[in-house]
DNA sequence: ACTTGTTTTAGTACCTGGTACTAAAACATA
DNA sequence: TATGTTTTAGTACCAGGTACTAAAACAAGT
């Protein structure tokens, strides 16, 4: 055809501008527009280590979400679900293979209990909380690829000591159980 | 299971909350999230009309990508690829139902006019451009779910006279082609 | 022309995240 | 018990991929 066809560096080069451009391009469309296979377009990406499209567009969209539910100063381990602060909150945790012990696929135990700890702390209404006492509970090895769904709720209330109890689960089976005794420094001494 | 399970009407309100808040759910996510099947939360998404996760990833990527290329003023039909402005560019235009004629699935011709037309002025260096004449070829119809890749390139260029020739395919196959004679109007008239 | 390495394409198996449909089970209400 | 609603199971299919093997096409050197 009479449109220019380029040689490999030159499209490469090019394939990264189009998608950094416009993300929302399937590799078919890209074929069509380099004018080469579906195949060959793959082998680019996977040399340029350019993810497919729907990582990118939960990149795209990761970058830009304001999340108005993250907290301040420690981070959440997890993806907040949802969160009834004085009450209670979920959230969700995909392993990756950087969670995981090495040469195995198990998630690090202290992955999930990170996980129910930052979450236990999300649900109480204070600026700063401090988990004193945790009594936890792994029930089977959490795997790569799966989702661990951390659900909490504020048991006991007492001056400005909290008991959360934190259920986590994978699919229908609970994986980690944990009671979190959880101590909210008063105003003065914050400002002190 | 101790958590609270909802009914029909709670479970939907929440779950329009949760994807506006987190759009990254998956259906999986979400049956896990509420204890019910993935059929369910199908049924539930399907009622409320909530997009799929891919559409749902596009909504917010969209809604917050600067587009540096954008046209100004008029608008580009279909989706910028490249522009080598005063060489070159390419757009895509994927037919959706109601760029179809009425009881077919054939989408309609002034659309594909519409794409080569915008994408031509738009490779051409100036801010008001004008199609005097426009030589054009449909090639064969298009189709409901068909995407269109537009070329256009310009010829020849003679003071502010400007030939740009498009070419339209869906795959391998020419649907479309045009010749554009377009005027810039210079500055003196604009300013006027 | 032959050889070798690179690039591209074809084909296949499989996966994730769905749509869409039928059918049956479970549940709620009268 | 009957009826309607909700939920679940199963199946077929699709889009957008990963990953792999194998072969074709191409380019460069000899």
């Amino acid at each position: 055809m009479a449109w220019q066809s380029y040689n490999k560096t030159e499209r490469q080069k090019r394939l990264v501008e189009y998608l950094e451009s416009n993300p929302f391009l399937t590799d078919e469309d890209l074929a069509q527009i380099f004018g080469v296979s579906v195949q060959t377009i793959r082998l680019d990406r996977m040399e340029l280590k350019i993810p497919e499209l729907i990582e990118r567009l939960k990149n795209v969209a990761k970058g830009t979400m304001s999340r108005p539910r993250t907290l301040s100063g420690g981070e959440l381990v997890g993806e907040l679900v949802d969160l009834d602060v004085g009450s209670r909150g979920i959230s969700l945790l995909t392993v990756t293979p950087e969670m995981t012990l090495s040469k195995t696929q198990f998630l690090r135990g202290h992955y999930l209990f990170a996980q129910a700890n930052s979450l236990a702390v999300a649900v109480i209404d204070a600026e700063v909380a401090l988990t004193g006492l945790a009594r936890v509970s792994f029930k089977r090895p959490v795997l790569y690829g799966e989702k661990v769904l951390a659900r909490a709720i504020i048991k006991i209330k007492k001056g400005n000591k909290y008991m959360v109890k934190v259920t986590s689960q994978v699919k229908d089976e609970i994986v980690f159980l944990g009671k979190f005794l959880i101590f909210v420094a008063s105003e003065e001494v914050v400002s002190q």
